[in-house]
DNA sequence: GCCAACGTTGGC
DNA sequence: GCCAACGTTGGC
């Protein structure tokens, strides 16, 4: 069990698009990076990720769930993509957002920060309970919820 | 809309 | 295998 993070510019593929596809989930489409497409192949199924607003919002808004494995991408012909699929499980109750992030000395080294053009990215586990936190949820009953 | 950071491509 | 040119991402 590891934890993420998905970036999506809200303009292309918002949390409101994705939470409109239910527990069918959608394909994580349109990645083009080798670093991204690498982290998206050692997912497991019931893996968690944050789902952030890139562009506009810069905010943490919701949870996802993986619930494909990484198999080829259905929008290329170019057999070195592949990609995984997520379902939306719930809102943050407190969007967090980058600033929110970056103020916070626990989480300086998060990939966020550290690595602001990587799309696809691995969440600490105490990253991530910090980041539940300060969006009004506890990150490790979680999976209780 | 700008531009810095950085990943990718392609010539050599 | 280097590196300059180019394209894209994403914060501001």
């Amino acid at each position: 069990m590891q934890y993420w993070l998905f970036k999506s510019e809200p303009f292309k593929w918002s949390w409101d698009q994705q939470k409109a596809k239910g527990d069918a989930g959608e394909e994580w489409d349109g990645i083009r990076n080798y670093q991204a497409r690498n982290f998206m192949r050692t997912m497991e199924l019931g893996d968690l990720a944050f789902f952030y607003h890139s562009n506009e919002g810069l905010e943490v808004v919701g949870i996802a769930e993986v619930n494909a494995l990484s198999a080829p991408d259905t929008t290329t012909d170019d057999e070195r993509w592949d990609c995984v699929h997520i379902k939306a499980v719930r809102d943050m109750p407190k969007f967090v957002t980058l600033k929110d992030v970056k103020a916070n000395p626990k989480l300086a080294d998060m990939s966020l920060v550290t690595s602001m053009r990587l799309s696809v990215q691995p969440v600490k586990p105490d990253e991530w309970i910090e980041v539940c936190r300060m969006g009004g949820l506890d990150g490790r009953t979680l999976k209780d919820l």
